[in-house]
DNA sequence: TCTTGCTATGCAACTCGTTTCATAGCAAGC
DNA sequence: GCTTGCTATGAAACGAGTTGCATAGCAAGA
């Protein structure tokens, strides 16, 4: 499991509420770690009582009280540890490829819905990489003057661009491969 | 969940046993849709009560007895339905972005772990490359006389190559950015 | 001879992740 | 006035996935 240490890396990129961690996790962090509040809540408690992280009660006029979460040096350590650790072999799960391999086994009319649908998916994605490609421009416009951290951000980011990329180009591929069956 | 459905899939393209099965997840499957014996025999069982596959007992002298699943038409059925559905959204756990990430939060010595890591695992898919092109060379040698299964068994693949060869220069450009840091 | 490994299936316990619901006040628009 | 939506947190239940263990016979190698 590695949620407790993309919260690490969130809190250390900026402390901040659970709320603003679900935040986070829906738009930024979310492209290559996803999480839900419920988990993020969950997970900030266990956190807590471990000592990685400590709140910070915040009275709020209007709005309920936010608990304010920022690492601690145990915290800090715990990362640095993993850190260290080799990187897990992930759990590769891509339903598109199921269903592909799945259209040998309907008709005409199966495989024109699922072109249809691989259409409608690329579009989603071609969407996706305007929004990084957004992104890059706005966040890194002179990639020689970034700190550490950014340079990091950024050298991610370009993952993520390069992934949108391929997956657009063998998305063509596929549809070239199913008009053609 | 699509664990059924890949095995839908799985056992229409070659009916087998909950052994079987995990073999094949281990191996082909696996690449884009991962599951361990537990997972199968549980969800096997569940697809059994439920008439989607139907097993045959087959005796064997020597080892345990297995069971040979099949599809049914009601499975058939139900695969065709899951096709016409959209794909979900899909939830992405990249562990090393978070890593390269948390890489601003940790001293040189920890970066320099990191490094030999990030060359760790581009050896181990530079290896994966280098199956999928030999299984490309083994199972595709020519791709025109194709029928409509392994066309579409060929364009997973790809999607893979691609995926390998993208993962591949963008490790390079890790690299290439936690030295210069 | 002993260990390791393969075929073949399964139980039990646990952790992780998702979904639904609840509370609560304020702001904005219809 | 009513609904919708945002900030902010959480309980409860369920479903998915992992890990460890068990059984059992045979084959191969140290």
């Amino acid at each position: 499991m590695a949620l407790e240490h993309a919260i690490l890396v969130s809190l250390l990129e900026r402390p901040g509420s659970g709320y603003e961690l679900a935040g986070r996790f829906e738009r930024s962090i979310g492209r290559f770690w996803t999480a839900t509040h419920q988990q993020i809540y969950r997970v900030l408690r266990r956190m807590e009582s471990d000592g990685w992280v400590v709140a910070e009660e915040i009275g709020q006029d209007g709005r309920p009280d936010k608990r304010s979460f920022s690492v601690t040096g145990v915290g800090r350590r715990t990362l640095a540890e993993w850190l260290r650790a080799p990187v897990q072999p992930e759990a590769v799960r891509h339903e598109l490829a199921v269903k592909i391999r799945g259209a040998a086994f309907t008709d005409a009319a199966g495989r024109a819905e699922l072109l249809a649908e691989v259409t409608r998916y690329r579009a989603e994605h071609e969407a996706l990489l305007a929004t990084y490609l957004n992104g890059e421009k706005r966040d890194f416009p002179d990639p020689d003057a970034l700190d550490v951290g950014q340079r990091l951000q950024h050298v991610v980011l370009r993952g993520g661009i390069a992934y949108e990329r391929m997956l657009l180009d063998w998305l063509d591929d596929v549809l070239q491969t199913l008009r053609a069956l």
